[in-house]
DNA sequence: TGAATAGTGTCTATAAGACAATATCCC
DNA sequence: GGGATATTGTCTTATAGACACTATTCA
């Protein structure tokens, strides 16, 4: 979507180019636009959330999603994926916009207006917290996958809390915790009708676990019996044939994501 | 959402302070940021949207969504507030932000990042297009109530045409046929489960109106029959006692809308 | 053999589509 | 009364939830 381009059907006018030569876009103030990226991924049972822990001020100490400044010449779907790869060191995953916050204090340095972003990443995938992109400059200690604890049900909305493995709250700075509130309520939103679930899986996988994927986003049970029904009736996945192995019980089919366009 | 307000546990520290105080935001190159509005109605089984042709370069002549640029002080929502104000004249009505369009070059100025919101109006406040807001110093000429062609189902979504009464097509400024593309795909995708066809209804209307507006905006029939009872039965409208008349016909019952925390 | 989970078959409740019959207004 | 649409009722079909039963692996 980001990347189409309008067809234009003639070229500007000599008097519309003079004007474009003489346009001086510094006649108004500027506000500052950064992306931010909520790089979500989901593990026993949780939502988790990539938090890095700020060095510089402001809210130095507190905790932030990965992002950046967009720089001129770049989109903010390429900023949004610069800072995913120099910041975790992530690219070709699930990238999609979200939401645009713009209110004039959430920045104390100037008015920063920040393009939200939301990334999905599958286990086999994920990065070493401690293991970001070669650009990457902060110490290992300095980041980690926070648990998400989501205090409302179903697509309500709000802000989300992150704290550590073991339970200790993570302060978050600026307005991250609005950000992530509404990555997860997009997040559950899109599970319904979109094939968002197998982003957060390896290639080959079983509707078990693909199952506890969406157990873990909507954050409330799903029926076993439907759940099979409608997810082999939607012709999104595909047996493979092989089949899971050393589990200790009835080892289960691996089935593959089937694209739209063809195959993973 | 985009009112929200982070709460922040402690003051900033002295230090903090002082590291704001010489901050320099002019370090950088700064994209403008405007916001851009698809104000849409329904009517006569065609949706329609508010387009302005421009007087000035860039794309002179050509036809543009209201909009304007994001004033340092005023919060995105505000300043798409203040652009449906000045250009259309309306206030009060349905606003919710759409996606941020930023390709480097959709702006041939300069760097013009444009936050795109969509807003709906019904029939009964429906402007006048050649009377627009005080502000606006257009001439009534240079706006009109485009009907919106969508050339595609669904919600697979791209961008779409806008053409006179009369069928003439009308050339779109910059990526503005990419907004109005989106704008009817959100509204497609948030009408089967918000209560969001309401916004294109007077306080009180018919299930046939309803269904109409529907339709109109799904761009396909629907049953009349499980239309009714599902409409009844979601709870959302409420029977007023009270009859449409002069139809020729017998007369329908008036429904209004109930909204969660009250009415309208 | 037993524990544990995968996978299948069947019944029921609910919602949607189809269609017929009746109601109520204006002319 | 006739035309037109609203409103109600019933039947059929598709889908989701519930539950019982069988299958297959490892320990």
């Amino acid at each position: 979507m980001a990347g189409r381009k309008t067809q234009r059907s003639g070229a500007r006018s000599p008097e519309e180019q003079q004007f474009l030569a003489e346009y001086d876009a510094s006649r108004f103030p500027h506000p500052s636009v950064a992306v931010d990226v909520a790089l979500i991924h989901a593990q026993q049972g949780q939502l988790r959330a990539l938090l890095l822990q700020r060095a510089e001020h402001p809210d130095r100490g507190r905790w932030s999603l990965p992002g950046t400044f967009v720089r001129p010449e770049e989109s903010l779907d390429q900023a949004a994926a610069r800072a995913l790869l120099e910041k975790a060191g992530l690219s070709g995953i699930f990238l999609e916009q979200l939401y645009t916050f713009g209110e004039p204090d959430r920045d104390p340095r100037t008015r920063v207006i920040t393009v939200a972003y939301y990334a999905l990443v599958d286990t086999a995938r994920l990065p070493d917290p401690g293991r970001p992109g070669k650009s990457a400059k902060a110490p290992a200690a300095a980041r980690q996958w926070a648990v998400l604890d989501v205090p409302w049900e179903g697509e309500r909305g709000g802000p989300i809390a992150a704290r550590e493995e073991e339970g200790g709250q993570l302060e978050l700075a600026f307005d991250h915790d609005e950000i992530l509130g509404l990555a997860v309520q997009r997040l559950r939103g899109k599970l319904c009708y979109a094939p968002i679930g197998f982003e957060l899986l390896p290639a080959r996988f079983t509707l078990r676990q693909l199952q506890d994927i969406h157990e873990t986003i909507l954050g409330r049970p799903h029926n076993k019996d439907s759940f099979r029904r409608s997810m082999l009736a939607s012709g999104l996945i595909v047996a493979t044939g092989k089949r899971e192995s050393d589990v200790g019980h009835r080892p289960a089919e691996l089935y593959r994501f089937k694209r739209a366009n063809g195959n993973r």
